[in-house]
DNA sequence: CGATATTTGTACGTATGTATT
DNA sequence: TAATACATACGTACAAATATC
């Protein structure tokens, strides 16, 4: 034991602190590539900790985190075996991520505008009524912020991802604040894809929307602030859905 | 080592597999009634592990549950601090479990209709133009065995819960289904409360309404379907509801 | 500011229990 | 029954973050 590094880094990536994240990462990349097909069996977890040069624990670890995702089932006794992919969490961000990464997410893009549609659209009502004027001066800031003309498309995604989580927050419905976390990885990739595939007058025409939800929220008039959200997702709608068109996005 | 109990069982509960679980109880339980206020820290690891008798694995097992659903704040370095209300992960099935078995989730059900209006309202509408004649063979006969007579006020809980569960797999919004398993336990908390609240007559009025809804979704109309649906989720409001009431419900 | 003590984090190896085959 | 495989818990060692003097 003397070349062990006193930090556990990834030479490449750098910046991986957990032994157990790298064979989990692993593992994930082969079911989700395919690789391993569902119904295989995994090698058992003594020939994991050899192949992997690692003790139990962090086999152990590895193969929890791929449980919980939905990735493998670990069965006492048994053995664990691949998951199909009607059984993977897709709320799960590092899912998600992964999805992104290595395979594609067209076939989730669909359910992900229809999901994001009644959230948004439920968060800005509940906000109409009930934002406070700190929730509404905090809006106005950013929605300042978002016509500064230096803006970069990354700070632009970041702003809109922030827009939007603001208005949750203004919403004050507790549950709904939970499930915006559930569902911040899946936006994120959403509105991602979204400026990559649009023009880029785009943001003009999205910057007025903006303008016009934080109005209806100001005004305090839910059904103005629900319609301004409603021809604001359908703008994304029509940029990203793969239902309602002919030919598909190869921008995506 | 000679009196150890060969499988660990709680004497009172029965059925306790892990040995984290009861302290993660106790100390969930401690913060939740309050007797640990917010900003307190606990006691170090090695002291836990004395006061409760067990390793070091489990302290830290039972930690990091307790962290995961916002109970407590552990800081490298630092220590272990108790979190306010506002931390806690009320979409955890455990966290709402303890709540309504320790204290109160009063606080919570003007939040928890809410978001259950816009979730059913939602399922409903892409149920109606979705569903598979198999989804609809399903409602069908769950709608049939709410009538059955002999219905227990338990077998009725557990019916509305199947068929809210079973509108949300026929909307084949793959997202919609993952949020599904997120709120299940917050919904039937809900379902139970308003059971326990209303008059046993109810359940002639709430049939005719989920007979209402199978039509809709039947017809495939979207507008039909989300207005029964609206119209049940009103009658739960009504029963439920602490915004809209002047007096309070003490029945709940 | 720096040295030191405290506290949590990660990983190891091992022993034993339990479910499945 | 026996063999296999996963599950749980222990104790230890060292690393890393924080607090304190």
């Amino acid at each position: 034991m003397s070349d062990i590094p006193s930090k556990n880094e990834d030479s490449e990536t750098g910046a991986k602190r957990r032994l157990y994240e790298s064979i989990f990462r692993d593992i994930a990349r082969d079911i989700i590539s395919g690789k391993l097909k569902a119904g295989e069996t995994l090698p058992t977890v003594p020939q994991l900790c050899e192949r992997f040069s690692v003790s139990r624990t962090v086999i152990r670890e590895a193969l929890q985190h791929l449980g919980s995702i939905g990735l493998v089932d670990v069965r006492h006794g048994a053995g664990t075996f691949v998951a199909g992919p009607d059984k993977w969490d897709l709320l799960n961000p590092s899912l998600l991520q992964f999805l992104g990464e290595i395979g594609t997410i067209e076939f989730l893009i669909d359910d992900l505008l229809e999901i994001r549609r009644m959230f948004e659209v439920e968060a800005v009502t509940l906000a109409a009524s009930r934002a406070t004027p700190s929730d509404i001066s905090a809006l106005e800031e950013l929605v300042a912020r978002m016509y500064a003309p230096d803006v970069t498309p990354e700070q632009d995604v970041e702003l809109n991802l922030e827009f939007h989580s603001m208005i949750v927050t203004a919403s004050h419905n507790r549950f709904l604040i939970g499930l915006r976390e559930q569902l911040r990885g899946a936006l994120s990739v959403m509105v991602s894809a979204r400026q990559r595939a649009a023009d880029p007058e785009l943001r003009t025409v999205s910057n007025a929307m903006h303008r016009q939800i934080l109005e209806g929220i100001r005004e305090r008039r839910p059904d103005r602030a629900r319609a301004a959200m409603e021809a604001h997702v359908q703008g994304a709608e029509r940029t990203l859905s793969r239902r309602s068109r002919d030919k598909p996005l190869d921008s995506l």
